[in-house]
DNA sequence: ATTGATGCAAACTGTTTGCACAGCT
DNA sequence: AGCTGTGCAAACAGTTTGCATCAAT
């Protein structure tokens, strides 16, 4: 469809993955960061490290609160999960194959829901202005906080369930 | 120089302005709110709460961190001062008076200084992809972090105290 | 004289850390 | 056995809030 799209990286066996991440950093794998980490990779949805807390313990209840937030690092580090920084009040995170490397956030301020949309000229962006400071871009992030039109309408705006609209 | 820059809003009487905003909401002029409004306006850089503390403080030493909380709202609200989130630990502050309409922030890495600059596109941007999305564009913001190469290379990146960069 | 605004200190939220114990390798 | 990783609870930073007092209108 978009034919300049960046391209979302898919992994084969993303489990694998980050066991080989742990393993070439010297650190054990074990059940509470296996757990954490399989629980972040099928969140569906942008998460806090509480809502990880909670399905990371579904799936290993002996998972505490401190090992979320230690392996957090971990997760991001491995490329495997990205920070998205809305600047509210906690920090969100999402699963790297649902996102795509150049993409912005709309943040819905009704809801709160994020949408992730492609914004492939960022990288562009970025290094241009960086040019004229003679710095080196490392990340650039670009977010519009917006009213639903549907929820000043009806009092809601949940959209079935999609959480990563690409527009 | 820069044929579409956004304009800065230029006030003539800043406190008058802020006074009247307070009269509006039917709220009282009190010493610590104008020193507090005093100090915000003059500061040159962006800054936190507790900057603005120290500086309110200079004006009148009574000023408490709770009043400084619970005036940054205001001032906000004013439209005198605009909070620019950059997603680091605490929030920061600018006086309006130094901000034009639509910039981007570079943030440097090394020094955490933060630049202005100018980007009109973004609420053109904004509009666009919330058009996508039927909804309607609140604010947006658009933020590189970056590494200062002169930084790597003598360990220092002082710009001579030059802040509002208009790249 | 009213009633809103203030300072203080305690509460709160999200995150980090010290410590003794558990469990990989 | 040795040492990393863990849970717990306490510590922490930034911000908010309840309450008695203070001061602008």
């Amino acid at each position: 469809m978009n034919p300049v799209a960046p391209t979302s990286v898919e992994i084969e066996n993303p489990r694998e993955t980050f066991k080989e991440f742990l393993a070439s950093k010297g650190l054990r794998v074990t059940n509470q960061r296996t757990a954490i980490f399989d629980a972040a990779f099928k969140i569906e949805d942008h998460f806090t490290a509480e809502d990880l807390l909670d399905h990371a313990r579904a799936l290993d209840d002996s998972v505490s609160r401190a090992t979320v937030y230690r392996s957090l690092p971990l997760l991001t580090e491995s490329g495997l999960i990205r920070e998205v920084d809305v600047g509210h009040d906690n920090k969100y995170y999402l699963a790297s194959h649902r996102a795509k490397t150049f993409q912005a956030q709309v943040i819905c301020e009704d809801c709160s829901h994020i949408f992730e949309v492609d914004a492939p000229f960022m990288e562009w962006y970025g290094k241009t202005v960086c040019d004229k400071l003679d710095m080196t871009p490392e990340s650039q992030r670009l977010q519009v906080s917006a009213h639903c039109s549907n929820f000043t309408k009806t009092g809601s705006c949940e959209r079935g369930g999609k959480t990563v609209a690409t527009a």
